[in-house]
DNA sequence: TCCAGAAATAAATCATATTTATATTGACTT
DNA sequence: AAGTCAATATAAATATGATTTATTTCTGGA
């Protein structure tokens, strides 16, 4: 019997949780928790069945469900006292900018406010990021910019998957080039904007080049060591973001079974 | 042989945990951990002594070591591979809003970049979240916010304690009310930084007359659903909280132990 | 020199036992 | 009848040993 484990963990219904990708016990185990409990089938306040009927239930020992718990227990999501069981914490506490977290809301429990949120935030940040980058970057950070920027120029329309990798990296590098470690806590839920708007955009070739443009508005300031042009690069090409993510909502908020 | 538990926890060095509170063995073992990677002992990419020798250390079974391990992945700092050992990541992935992670940082590893980071963040965050709140509030959140004015009022110069709990929940409270997750994910950064200020700065008494009518200020800006005002009036608050806190800074480099 | 397969290692998982904290219950006091 | 206190039951916390799995490294042969 080799490598069952995997596909020996079972989702709430019985189902074998089966290949998304080829992952441990433990993380398998992990997304199906998190979902239970983002998806709202245990609200606030409520308290999980206890560690037997999980262990039962998901087909794992209790030693992983536990390990799975301090997981939660970290995201701010339950906390476990001994007799009272395990209790969901309210929404306030959850560590939403936790990767596991962030993917399992986008693709089960995000609603518009959510987004907007999001964008709300980039909106915010990624403007100010720039500028710092602008003042601070050093020539490794510069040159990662760089090298996003021109992944992205190569990658142009002709690749999907590489233009939205380089995309992806050119924030990310901006947000690590500010030097603040508070702004580059939301790297990762800028990346999840980002992905969320690539599931959601059908982007038009055209539009390719002018969001080219808009970035290199962005690189070119930074290289200059101008603040405040990059502050207005970055708000502009982040506006632009923003309208293009709202038109998406729009429509897929009309054929809702495009966001899952 | 009742309640050992706590005081068995060894640090490295050898020497009983002790009672810092009372604390389980998994959050005594938790701050012992994060401690040993934030303070650099082990830099990253340096692999952790495996789980036999940390046992053994810690004089903890080797469960509640995974469990921590578990919490420490989920922050971000470690990775686990089978016969690789446990790795240390790169500072990027850490994630520093978590509550034990600041505690450590605010002890150990806060050098001033790190606080001016915090207050760089705020300065950007907040008078957004006050805008934000002056829009969105619902009549649950105002009065948390007059709630904890009032505490504030109350407290006036008699009880620190008390006025350090008031001023946080103040904060805490706008951020909430703002709506967004995004910025609520700093309410435990902005705690912490209330916090360190605390420590840092001895507040004159003629100081708190000041602070509370500038607080007043946001609270009012807020009622009135004036989000310009908010915004302003709360910028305005943070800027001289930063005053405080840079000149704190300055006295406190001067002479260091009182950082710690 | 290079590759396949064996061995070794350390984490991952499992299973079970023991300890500890606390909510509930019931007896006892006033 | 109300309140206090102790016994009980329960479920989590902790401990320990055994087993499995993945990966690196070593080794022998081509």
């Amino acid at each position: 019997m080799k490598n069952l484990s995997i596909t020996r963990v079972l989702t709430e219904q019985g189902a074998p949780i089966a290949q998304r990708g080829k992952r441990s016990v433990r993380e398998a185990l992990l997304h199906c928790l998190v979902e239970m409990v983002v998806s709202g089938r245990f609200p606030e306040n409520s308290t999980l069945p206890n560690e037997a009927e999980l262990t039962e239930q998901f087909g794992v020992s209790r030693t992983s469900l536990r390990e799975a718990m301090q997981y939660l227990s970290a995201l701010g999501m339950v906390r476990s006292r001994t007799r009272a069981g395990t209790t969901v914490l309210p929404k306030e506490n959850w560590n939403y900018l936790d990767p596991i977290v962030l993917d399992v809301m986008l693709s089960v429990g995000a609603d518009e406010t959510f987004y907007s949120s999001l964008i709300d935030a980039r909106q915010l940040l990624e403007p100010a990021a720039a500028a710092e980058a602008a003042t601070k970057a050093n020539a490794r950070q510069l040159y990662q910019i760089s090298k996003a920027f021109e992944d992205m120029v190569e990658a142009n329309s002709r690749d999907t998957e590489a233009w939205s990798r380089a995309d992806l990296e050119f924030h990310t590098a901006i947000v690590n080039a500010s030097g603040n470690w508070v702004y580059r806590q939301f790297a990762s839920a800028i990346q999840a904007a980002l992905l969320a708007s690539f599931r959601l955009t059908n982007r038009a070739s055209q539009s390719h080049e002018q969001a080219i443009s808009s970035h290199q508005d962005v690189l070119e300031a930074i290289r200059m060591r101008q603040p405040e042009a990059a502050r207005q690069a970055m708000a502009h090409l982040i506006s632009s973001a923003r309208g293009e993510m709202t038109e998406a909502l729009r429509q897929a908020s009309a054929s809702p079974h495009l966001i899952a």
